[in-house]
DNA sequence: GCCAACGTTGGC
DNA sequence: GCCAACGTTGGC
């Protein structure tokens, strides 16, 4: 199973959003580029996602799944999209400042190139902000 | 195929 | 609201 982040702004759709939807899957369309859509079609059903807010809160806040794998975004057949449903909330939101300050964090695509919507996540870091974080 | 110009993103 | 960083576009 592989880890990635997707990145959202709360204000157009946010994680409570996905949580309301509960069981039912969210098409995760409006991927525009080129880096994130290769990311797209390496995801696999099941695989895990940080879910980040952007803008406001600019934190980790929830644990999303993969739950159909690329295909075309209804909103543009060009590009692709997938599924994905909430899987857990975190404890507590895992900010993108204390991402910079960790040490084993530093590293992350997310503190490198905080431009991208979708990003891997290394098992490392993985385990490190679901240790911050908690889950639910 | 290079690179300057432009648009967009996102942190601050 | 500003600006730096990045990606994309288009002229050459």
């Amino acid at each position: 199973m592989a880890y990635w982040l997707l990145k959202s702004e709360p204000d157009v759709f946010g994680w409570d959003h996905l949580l309301a939807k509960g069981a039912e899957a969210e098409e995760w369309s409006g991927i525009r580029n080129y880096q994130a859509r290769n990311f797209l079609r390496a995801m696999a059903v099941g695989d895990r996602a940080f879910f980040y807010h952007s803008n406001i809160g600019k934190a980790i806040v929830g644990v999303a799944r993969i739950t159909r794998t690329a295909a075309p975004d209804s909103t543009n057949p060009t590009w692709d999209a997938v599924m994905v449903q909430a899987d857990f909330a975190l404890n507590r939101p895992v900010t993108l400042e204390e991402c910079r300050q960790h040490p084993e964090l530093v590293g992350m695509v997310l503190v490198k190139n905080p431009r991208l919507s979708v990003q891997p996540v290394t098992d490392a870091e993985w385990q490190v902000i679901t240790r911050l974080g908690g889950i639910v």
